[in-house]
DNA sequence: TGGAGTGTATTATATCACTTAATACACTTG
DNA sequence: CAAGTGTATTAAGTGATATAATACACTCCA
């Protein structure tokens, strides 16, 4: 599975995809979910760096984007912490959510699907998985 | 607008991502919505390339991606024309309808949204679409 | 106070995808 | 035979990505 740990997180990395922006994505998301609390420190660059066999630029790379999205505070010295707001996180989370859902609809569209059509393919694919497994396709 | 006609077609190429993906993709749309007939011969690579101030090659990497589609066939000498048949390009949109839909609904779980939450976000935007614009936002 | 651990910045090197350019070839049509 | 097709090749340049090796200023704690 190729999946490593650092700390409580957990990380699968391949070569799809730049590291750092596989590393930002799979930070975000834990953040989003609240699997990581609200002020909690996470891994230092080197430690992170280390964990992933991967250069701490490229994990410097992602941290300094996550700050830039609001979701983590720098202390020098100390290390990188969550936001203790609740509020920016949920905000983030629609914001990011809405882009997916518009840019999703988007190239649904230039394919020639009606919003209508959209809808029902949503709905048959919500019904083909939530009949196998339980977990609602999540897992 | 920044557009640029070619025959039927009409192309909007930006510096956000590869220009031979932009070609690829906006080929696609077009196929997939017909507004290119089966079996009709679309403009050659030079043609193409000199329309849309491109290099030859870049136009010729998309059209690759079109014959690997399916989508294509080429005439040695004659030049590159739609498949003729219609089931090919109904299979190739509904194959990439699944694939936009499952990424989809794949990121969307990953920031904790369940699939009633997906399909309520969805409909929401669907009315928020057509109270304004009559064209269902696709304009 | 000093050492260890923070994030950050810098410089250098290497690789890869993308793009352009200039040719060349085999094929088909008129 | 000439013009137009797709295709292949070689070369060059650019930018993003990643690694490596240092260095600096800061904070904490023994």
């Amino acid at each position: 599975m190729d999946e490593r740990q650092v700390g409580s997180l957990t990380f699968r990395l391949d070569l799809s995809q730049p590291l750092y922006e596989q590393i930002l994505k799979q930070m975000r998301s834990a953040i989003a979910k609240g699997e990581i609390a609200l002020g909690e420190k996470i891994p230092s660059v080197r430690e992170m760096a280390h964990a992933l066999k991967v250069n701490p630029n490229t994990v410097s790379h992602a941290y300094q984007e996550l700050e830039r999205d609001g979701l983590t505070e720098t202390r020098r010295g100390q290390g990188t912490f969550i936001t203790t707001s609740r509020e920016r996180v949920q905000q983030f989370r629609r914001e990011l959510a809405e882009r997916l859902l518009a840019d999703f609809v988007a190239q649904m569209q230039s394919l020639g699907y009606t919003w209508d059509e959209i809808e029902r393919c949503l709905h048959t694919k919500k019904k083909e998985a939530t009949v196998h497994g339980r977990n609602g396709g999540a897992l």
